[in-house]
DNA sequence: CGTGTAGTTGATGCTCCTCAATTTTTGTGG
DNA sequence: CCACAAAAATTGAGGAGCATCAACTACACG
């Protein structure tokens, strides 16, 4: 599982010897059944976390900068995690940080309160994945998309459509035809020819939150 | 947001006050928005945790012996807890625990682990709603319950039709008849005259797991 | 300019929801 | 223990929404 950390625990471990990766769009940082060696720290850029189930790939999270993950109970990796655009994350031991953890309650409380916060992320999404149609859910993801990567108002999306899909358990032929949906009722526009299916703003967000009327019940990452 | 915990904490926090407390079935524990005083472990029976939306009800969690509840990081409850049964549950005041905690690592330590279990635990429900259709749900229900409940291969179910519906965010029509399509398919069986629809033994648990195929990619509490 | 990938659009069918009626079980009082 | 009422569960008919299969369009890259 993961952690989404705020400052606290980056602050804490500065006297952790951590370690500066990049992975290009695709690169796979861990896979499935892999030793949980260590905890990560996204720095620029966007991955995502999934399991492959009956054949399909369920997206459980997109994680972008100040998003932790790596973090497990067990000896293994239970899922996967891929770069959606070429990224830079920060890497710590976990044994090292565990000790540090056991030595050091601020350590041990910045753990704590990741872990918190990650299992009350998990949750909203679950709660989101009962939203009854394609147009709630999607209205949701955009919502989400609007809090954590809005500049100026502007969203590039990082993820195609296919992760979308995945993220909410449709196909991409729904994800289509409810984005045109939204699309026609101007509720959301897209900028540009080139990348004309990514960059992406919010013409009405009133409607949108109406859309989607929980959204207020849900931890957005900008309240915290 | 809730914590699974293991007998870990329970000795950890043996030098804090705890409260016994009893709650009939119907009762509820704590309701959203209530202030977030205690944190709470199951001794006895059954409850439920849950949010409105939509005017529609979102299980978020059965909670059995050993579970824990209540913890938050906000100052406000975001969900009700309900008794499914009569029950009985200890309370540890939520500022003793946190102070506790800031001193003794063991508790620290305890709390962060109970944390990860219960992201990880939210994360497996996320992947369990995918489940793209309600035999896939139903018969993943039906072997969480079984590893949880079972007594001898017996399982006595504390929960109504409309709490797993609730669960799954489908009808109770449609779980009705996904239960019925399994029992007609001598999956499984309901025992005794009395309470009829409560009490289940699992009789082909091999066909069962294959209806659910991702079953063993879950945190069964058994196998922790 | 051609090829491959991502995204859109259309037609059709299946699954689950909705509304409604009926049966079964639980709870209460005599 | 039975009679009755209320609650829970089942069953049926019809319809809405999403999946599936398939064709087509737009854009990226050599």
């Amino acid at each position: 599982m993961d952690i989404r950390v705020d400052q606290t625990i980056l602050r804490a471990t500065t006297k952790l010897q951590t370690i500066n990766l990049s992975y290009r769009r695709g690169e796979v940082v861990y896979e499935k059944g892999a030793l949980t060696q260590f905890v990560y720290v996204v720095t620029e850029g966007a991955l995502f976390r999934f399991r492959l189930s009956r054949g399909r790939r369920s997206i459980i999270q997109f994680l972008f900068p100040g998003d932790a993950f790596g973090y497990e109970v067990g000896r293994r990796h239970r899922d996967t995690v891929e770069a959606l655009t070429n990224v830079k994350i920060r890497s710590v031991g976990k044994e090292a940080l565990l000790k540090a953890a056991a030595i050091d309650p601020r350590v041990s409380n910045a753990l704590s309160t990741a872990a918190i916060w990650s299992a009350i992320s998990a949750e909203d999404q679950s709660i989101s994945l009962r939203g009854k149609n394609a147009t709630e859910q999607l209205a949701l993801f955009f919502l989400e998309m609007d809090a954590r990567l809005s500049n100026g108002g502007q969203i590039d999306l990082p993820m195609r459509r296919q992760h979308i899909a995945d993220y909410y358990g449709l196909t991409i032929e729904t994800v289509s035809r409810t984005i045109t949906r939204l699309r026609r009722s101007r509720i959301i526009e897209f900028l540009d020819n080139v990348k004309l299916q990514r960059r992406v703003v919010i013409r009405d967000k009133g409607r949108l939150s109406r859309l989607a009327p929980d959204a207020r019940d849900f931890a957005w990452w900008k309240t915290r």
